[in-house]
DNA sequence: AAGCCGAGCAACCGCCCAATT
DNA sequence: AAATTGGGCGGTTGCTCGGCT
C-alpha cells in the first residue's frame, strides 16, 4: 500500500515564492506556530504544499536564520565536519548557528568542492589525489597498476602541473621518507620540466622492478599504502608543516588553527586513519545520535575533534592559489 | 545588443524513520 | 503487529543572474 500524497498535487502552487506568500506563511507561523505542516498552507491561505511550506520556512524565513557569505571559519568547520560525518548535512549545519542543510549543502557543491580539489585534495575522501592513487595501486596487479597511471596522469595532469609550476621541486628523498627511499630507485631526480614523463617512466620501472616470485614484492599484496609503485608520484608532495587554504594558513600542528586538529588524511593517516575516521563516525553516532538534539549536543562537544591525526601533509607554498 | 555559458541558490522529489492509530 | 502519517534528510533539478564572446 503506498503513501498517499502531502497534497494535492493539482492545486498546489509550485516554484519560486512571492513575498505575499511569505508573509502569510510567515505570519501565520508567528501566531500558530509550526505545528503539522499539512495543515499550515490550508490555514494560512496558501496553495502550496506543507513539505514547500515547511522548506520555505525552515530554508529562507526563520528568523534565527545567517543569510550572506560563509564565513573563513564557518568554511572549516565544514570541511572538518564532512571529513567525518560525510554528506550529512543537517548534522553539519548544526554545528554552524543560523545556517540551513540546504545552504551548507549549496555551499560545499559550489565552492568548497572546487577549493579542496584545487588543492590536490579529494573532497569525498579528503586525501590527497597522490595518495588515494597509491592506494589503490597497492590492490592491483602490475598491468592493472600501468593502465591506472595512465588513467590517473590524465585526470590529475592539471593538479600536478599546477602543483609542479608553482615552484622547483627538488626530488631529493627527504629523511622523514627514509623508508620510502629504500625502495626508490635513483630515477628520483627529476628537474620538473618533463615532470608528467619522468613520473610515468617512474611508475613503469616501479611496475617493472618487483620480483614476482617474492611475495613481498607485490605491492598490491601489502598493506601499506605507500609502494615502490606511486612512490615517484606520492614524493611529488612531500611532508611539510602546512599549507594555505584561501587566506587562512593551516596544517601545523599546535597553532591553534581548526584546520590542523583533526583532519584525517594524508599518508600519515594510512589504513588506520581510514579506522580511525570510521572510529569517530561511530562515537559520533554514538555520542550524539542521529536527532536534532544529538546534533545541537555536538556544539559542546570538541574532543573528537583532538586526535593525533595530521593534516593533509600537502606542501605549503604550492597550494596557495588554489587552480579554480 | 544578443546569445551562450556557468555559478549560485531556491525549491522539489523521493526515500527513510519514528510516532501514532 | 501492521498500517498510516508527518517530518527530516540528501540528492537533484531548474531558475536567475552576471560575465564573456
Amino acid at each position: 500500500m503506498g503513501r498517499i500524497p502531502c497534497c494535492e498535487k493539482d492545486n498546489v502552487k509550485r516554484g519560486q515564492w512571492t513575498p505575499e506568500e511569505d508573509n502569510k506563511l510567515s505570519s501565520y507561523i508567528a501566531q500558530h506556530g509550526t505545528r503539522n505542516w499539512r495543515l499550515i498552507p490550508k490555514n494560512a491561505g496558501l496553495q502550496r504544499c506543507g513539505k514547500s511550506c515547511r522548506l520555505r520556512w525552515t530554508n529562507y524565513l526563520r528568523p534565527d536564520l545567517k543569510h550572506g557569505q560563509f564565513s573563513d571559519a564557518e568554511e572549516q568547520t565544514i570541511v572538518k565536519l564532512h571529513a567525518v560525518v560525510g554528506n550529512r548535512w543537517a548534522l553539519i549545519a548544526g554545528q554552524l548557528p543560523g545556517r540551513t542543510d540546504n545552504d551548507v549543502k549549496n555551499h560545499w557543491n559550489t565552492k568548497l568542492k572546487k577549493k579542496l580539489s584545487g588543492m590536490g585534495i579529494d573532497p569525498v575522501t579528503h586525501k590527497p589525489f597522490s595518495h588515494l592513487m597509491a592506494e589503490i595501486a597497492t590492490t592491483l596487479a602490475p598491468p592493472q597498476v600501468a593502465h591506472l597511471a595512465e588513467a590517473a596522469l590524465g585526470c590529475f595532469k592539471d593538479e600536478f602541473f599546477h602543483l609542479l609550476s608553482k615552484k622547483p621541486i627538488d626530488f631529493q628523498v627527504q629523511q622523514s621518507n627514509l623508508a620510502l627511499t629504500n625502495t626508490m630507485p635513483s630515477y628520483i631526480n627529476y628537474k620538473q620540466d618533463d615532470t608528467i614523463d619522468k613520473i610515468k617512466l617512474g611508475l613503469s620501472k616501479a611496475i617493472q622492478e618487483p620480483d614476482l616470485n617474492d611475495p613481498s614484492d607485490k605491492p598490491w599484496e601489502s598493506t601499506a599504502i605507500t609502494s615502490t609503485t606511486f612512490a615517484g608520484i606520492c614524493n611529488v608532495f612531500p611532508a611539510t608543516s602546512g599549507f594555505q587554504f584561501g587566506t587562512t594558513s593551516f596544517g601545523n600542528e599546535g597553532d591553534g588553527s581548526p584546520w590542523s586538529q583533526s583532519m584525517c588524511t594524508g599518508s600519515t593517516c594510512t589504513a588506520a586513519a581510514g579506522d580511525q575516521q570510521g572510529h569517530l563516525h561511530e562515537k559520533f553516532e554514538q555520542e550524539n545520535g542521529d536527532d536534532s538534539e544529538g546534533a545541537k549536543e555536538m556544539r559542546n562537544t570538541t574532543s573528537m575533534f583532538n586526535s593525533d591525526c595530521v593534516l593533509w601533509d600537502l606542501p605549503s607554498d604550492d597550494l596557495i592559489n588554489p587552480i579554480v
